[in-house]
Formats: structure tokens, sequence, C-alpha cells
DNA sequence: ACTATAGTTAGCTTTATGGCTAACCAATCA
DNA sequence: TGATTGGTTAGCCATAAAGCTAACTATAGT
């Protein structure tokens, strides 16, 4: 499951209403269809591409392919971003304690000059 | 600030080595391009895709450009991963109650039908 | 003033994306 | 068995994406 491919497919629109519709359990791939106005190929494509993004698993029994979530790849796209957001605000307490640091030297230093 | 944008500007392994740079604090276009064996205008379209996703600001200053993260639209998107995650994580809980009655039923139906 | 540095613009190629129609299976249902 | 339903394949088109080179602009350094 490559970050780049789940990436590509929450990067549009349909897709994504795909994936929200599947926060709410299975259904098929005419029930997903239905609030499109779009041709059925088309949809079968997004379909085919959340799936190869791992986002998406279907499995067809009879005529019908039933399409669930795999939470796993949202899962996983949710990591990356709090790994990124962990990095910058470790930074960012860095730089916060490095400003403390500053503004005691100032008042010492203050302190130094006064006695003048 | 659209999801789309953010989200396709995420899927290129480029971008997403740009952003977990700039993690780590502000750079100028150069330097963003030291580690990437790719032509700068190439390299450019890439920071304007980031600028126009929202999820980098860049400020010229003589002939340097700096840019830095906005880390407003990387936690837009965590948030919606999170919206995501709290509607079937609801589900999953609605459904393991659902089992539960079940059980019960069942146990109870047992106790019912046992004494016949 | 001259040169080197740091970006930028313009324009080209190749490949991928998102949509369509039309024709085609394959499982139900009557 | 014949029609209907649910999905699938194939192939077309338009637009956008990701890369390149070459030529240009504007600031800094000498």
């Amino acid at each position: 499951m490559q970050l780049d491919h789940v990436f590509g497919a929450l990067s549009d629109p349909t897709r994504r209403a795909i994936v929200m519709r599947l926060c709410d359990g299975e259904a098929s791939v005419g029930e997903l269809a239905k609030p499109f106005e779009m041709a059925l190929p088309s949809l079968m494509k997004h379909i085919r591409i959340l799936e190869s993004s791992g986002l998406v698993a279907s499995e067809k029994s009879g005529r019908v392919r039933m399409c669930s979530l795999q939470t796993e790849a949202l899962a996983t796209v949710e990591g990356w971003l709090a790994a990124q957001r962990e990095i910058w605000e470790q930074r960012l307490d860095r730089l916060e304690m490095y400003v403390e640091k500053l503004k005691k030297e100032e008042k010492s230093n203050a302190r130094k000059r006064k006695p003048k």
C-alpha cells in the first residue's frame, strides 16, 4: 500500500464521496453509483483506483460486487500526517525554548549593565 | 484551501519530501532543490503546486525565495481523516452492540426453549 | 560595470486522468 | 428460454501532470 496512491485516490471528490459512503457500511457498485451523475464505467474506474490504492476491497457474489472500506489504508495516511505534525511541533517547542533562553540572557545582561 | 488540491499535492513523492523538509524549518528554493536530481524549473512547479494547495507559503526577499510550511493545511487533512475514522468507528460500535444484543436474545431464547 | 547566483518564463514532450459510448458477459427472474 | 439486471471490457477524447531545455530577469558580490 503506497502513500502516493492513497493520497492520489483521495484527491478526487468522487472517490472521497465513495470513501465517505463506505464509512457507513458496505455497498454494491450500483448503490455507490446512484448518487452520481456519471456513467457506470467511469464510476467503476474510480472504484478500481480505490481498490488499487488499498482503500477499498470488493468481492463479487453472484452478479453484484460488494465494496468495503479498508480502514488500515486511511490509518496509514493519518499516521504519516501525525508523524509530520510531531516533527514540526517538536521544532516549534525547541524554538520556543530557545526564545525563552534568549529572554533570560537578556535579563541577566540587563542586570549586569544597570549597576554600571 | 481545497481538500482536492491538498491530497493531490501530497500524492507526489517529491512534494511530500519537500513538505517533510519544511517540517524542519524554512528553506530557500535552492536548498529545497539540492536533494533532488531534477531541473530547477521542474522543482519550482512542485513548489507552485504546494503553494496553490495551501501547504506551503513563500516570500521573496532579494533574490532568494524562502518557503515555509502552512501547518493549517496539513491539520485540515488530518481533520478530514479523523472525521471519517470517527464515522466508521461509531458504526463498528453500533455493530458490536447489535451483536451483543443478538447474543443475549440467543441466551434468553435458549432458556425459554430448554425447559420444553 | 561585470560576473555569478537564484529564480523565473516559455514552450515542448510524454504519460496519466477522468470522462464518454457501445458492445459484451453472466446471473436472475418470469 | 428469453428478458432484465448488474457489472465489465474496449476504445475514444480532452485535459492536466511531470519532466525537460533554453533563454531571460534581477540581485549581489568584486
